[in-house]
DNA sequence: TTGAAAGCGCTAACAA
DNA sequence: TTGTTAGCGCTTTCAA
């Protein structure tokens, strides 16, 4: 294996004191406006006047070095290439952690636990400042033991013996707002298709909907709550249960489902919203914004994640010590649940 | 096992030798497991038990400090938060760069210019072996200056000038891919919904479209090319005129478009494949694999795109100075096509 | 206002 | 087989 050329010899520091004729404490102050040190104008100007001719850059490894500490935060995401919500929770860390002068170390370990480790290992070597452990959904998560050498938190991930910090959506508040949608359209008989799938969403989203019914008085019905494999084809499956139980709105467990029913719902000759609402959760951008008419729906907010996520580790948010942080799931109105009345 | 540290305080190879009472070359050695110095057995397993127990991490920025050289591969993308599509770049890039012990320094700049700059200096600072410039739709880029001070290679773009190596995916051999899914079925009248936007994605499909066409025979009518807007809508929206135009077969310009398709086919009372058969392109996941029928279409290869940028800066693959790569996009046979006569 | 010098944690000659 | 030593490029006292 043939690898490139070794590093180019980048201009250093050195060369820039030389080339000026003044010592390399003189630069390194000008290159980090020290606020303390008196440089006199003239020596600044000749400073950074070398400094842009030679196309110097400050070599951020040896800085850190000295430092004792580096500017890393590290990423390990579960599911890069697979779902577009890990790319959020990139973005939002990142733009977070730049803010703050950090710069992102991401790792992608599709679920494999020796790359994980190795990740881990990697981040740890680089002297992060600490380690974001993030999954693509929601759930409980085994925290790697290496993860304990650093300051980490979980982003849309919890230990299952709550002894870390984490953030999560909010999945009960999420599946109050959804449900709502629905209620304030007059809807009283309301369906519910959840996921087969345990999880936090299951149970959250669920404790909502039954939340936003008895605020509403509406008794709830255990028949209207359907379970289905959460894509399209469950969502699709289960719409002969949803015309026979009378329901004149249906809250989806996510985007997919609701893009089955869609596909159910018309080849039964129902319109949406007219004879039957729809709403969904998730708010992936893909689905739900080009449906047929446009999904509502409740957003999971990954960007929110990432951000709130590096808000922990660098100690931004004054916050409990284990807590478990909970980030709203906003509502985005579209036009399937009808008009508001 | 390992008492616990704080993190700002770690372990160093110095307390490692000390605790062993060896030189701190001896602990390097061992540590890097170098093949050509011989450390007595004894040694060599008192050390490894020094480490573990004080549970040593070796540091990778002084490593790399004196070494000259980081093993780091920057990998800036326009478009992480939006698309699957960099999740796929990114994962193809970082799985090549482990292979080879590279650390993947990854920056979302979300089309920002001055985002864009920063990051580039930033991976400049942290010494990258190189950079991957990202784009999330296959276009011609601006190469940012500073990109020009160290290796780079363009993914899913490339240089209007061409100046620049390059991988980006194979548009051509797609549209021809696709439109032969379509030709194989035995028909003859085959509409290709193009985009409106000037793009490669554009031109190159259609040449594919046409070569596939005339290799068999059949003569090109562009009464058959439709353009639209590359979404749901636009597919939806041009459903009369594919009619109008007596299509047996609709080749379109990606999955989301398909999607649309699928809708006002279904609203004519048209059955997929039996009635019309369609193909998609980009095999964007969430939507082709579970619209009804499942969609036949060709693959935009992302994540190869990502292996083969890496290579290419490492230098792995033997290729040309400026070249431009292309990358096999593959066919994704589902149902939407019908079967094969 | 500036410079000299001591490291940060590690690797790699060269010695022993 | 192991230790000594000289840096890597930079920051940071402390002196001048």
């Amino acid at each position: 294996m043939t690898e490139q050329r070794p590093a180019s010899n980048p201009v250093t520091m050195r060369e820039v004191a030389a080339a000026v004729g003044v010592s390399v404490a003189t630069v390194s102050l000008v290159v980090n406006n020290k606020k303390d040190a008196r440089i006199g104008a003239d020596t600044r100007r000749r400073v950074m006047e070398a400094i842009r001719e030679l196309g110097y850059r400050p070599n951020a490894l040896a800085k850190n070095l000295v430092q004792g500490s580096s500017r890393f935060i590290g990423l390990v995401a579960d599911a890069i290439a697979t779902t577009p919500f890990a790319g959020q929770i990139i973005s939002g860390a990142q733009d977070e952690a730049w803010k703050h002068g950090f710069v992102l170390l991401v790792a992608n370990t599709e679920g494999n636990e020796s790359a994980e480790r190795e990740a881990i290992s990697m981040m740890l070597e680089h002297k992060v400042l600490g380690i974001l452990y993030s999954t693509w959904f929601h759930r409980a998560a085994d925290i790697p033991a290496a993860l304990r050498e650093t300051n980490f938190v979980l982003v849309n991930c919890f230990s299952p013996d709550g002894d870390s910090r984490a953030v999560v959506p909010d999945e009960e508040q999420g599946g109050r707002t959804a449900t709502g949608m629905l209620v304030d359209r007059g809807h009283r008989r309301i369906a519910f298709v959840n996921t087969t799938t345990a999880a936090p969403a299951r149970d959250g989203r669920l404790k909502g909907y039954r939340a936003a019914l008895e605020a509403a008085g509406i008794p709830f019905d255990p028949d209207l709550v359907l379970d289905a494999i959460p894509n399209q084809e469950g969502g699709y499956g289960c719409v002969p249960d949803i015309l026979r139980q009378g329901a004149t709105a249906v809250f989806c467990h996510n985007d997919r489902v609701a893009m089955g029913l869609y596909d159910g719902l018309r080849q039964h000759g129902l319109a949406i919203p007219d004879d039957i609402a729809v709403v969904g959760f998730d708010n992936q951008e893909v689905i739900a914004a080009h449906l047929r008419p446009p999904l509502s729906t409740v957003a999971l907010p990954h960007y929110e994640l990432g951000v709130a996520g590096v808000r922990l580790l660098l100690g931004l948010d004054r916050v409990e010590e284990h807590a478990l942080v909970r980030i709203e799931c906003p509502p985005v109105e579209r036009d399937s649940a009808g008009v508001r009345r």
